[in-house]
DNA sequence: ATGAACCTTCCAGTACACTGGAAGGTCAAG
DNA sequence: CTTGACCTTCCAGTGTACTGGAAGGTTCAT
């Protein structure tokens, strides 16, 4: 399987692969006589094994550590389920930092659309903020 | 006021206001005969005005764009108020991200807690994800 | 006079996940 | 035999908001 093949199935781009490559998320694959990478079929599932671990919001560095241990002989499903735990945790401050942030956005918002233009001059700084 | 002390005053640093500068959020201040960069006391005002649309969440190249309306004599109060309500509609929409996210992170962390460790080889690419 | 604490400019790096482009090699079809 | 679609490497840029450091000038206290 050529990079533009693997790359089409995986729905991705051949850039997208080799940089891959290039941070160690792939594997060195082999090359045929002319230079060309020659992907093995399994690269298909390491590829959607990648996009799953990025649909769970994990970064590329965190889904190279599980590869590179299961690369290696270790079993990474416990270090998968604490990679998980501290992404809930993560995630439950990141969604009430946001909230928090919107109400302040809503104060601002009232308050800008009941300010009176009249009052609004453009030596004044801004007051809606 | 010299840079120094206006990081101080403004809980910033030197580096901060030199790069505001360079980034068009400060106009260039007046120099002592010395170089030395020389701001009025209303540079504070600017730099609070700045740190207070940060924390609405707006990005300096918005909060540049207001400055600078401001600057050129132009009330930027019907732009702010733009700014809030597309603002808040892309909080809503990253916070609606978020708790989508955050149900697929509980989805999968439930499997992982629940995989038998015998079941979980090293060959195996990790199921839990 | 010397050392610390300021200030100046400019260049480059951080994190993240790619993306663009140049310069060149390879291969099948028409 | 040339055109076009592939492939290769390498270097550099994207966006965001800074941050680090080098190399040098200034000011003040001791």
């Amino acid at each position: 399987m050529r990079i533009g093949e693997l790359a089409d199935a995986a729905d991705t781009t051949t850039k997208t692969l080799r940089y891959y490559e290039a941070i160690g998320l792939l594997p060195p694959p082999d090359r045929a006589p002319n230079g060309y990478r020659d992907y093995p079929e399994a690269m298909l599932w390491r590829l959607d094994f990648i996009r799953r671990g990025q649909r769970a919001g994990l970064s590329l560095a965190h889904i190279g550590e599980i590869l590179r241990m299961r690369d290696t002989g270790q079993p990474p499903c416990a270090h998968v389920d604490a990679l998980l735990a501290n992404r809930l945790t993560e995630l439950d401050q990141q969604i009430a930092d946001l909230i928090q942030l919107r109400q302040t956005v809503t104060a601002l918002h009232h308050t800008s659309r009941a300010a009176d233009p009249a009052t609004c001059h453009a030596e004044a700084i801004c007051t809606n903020l």
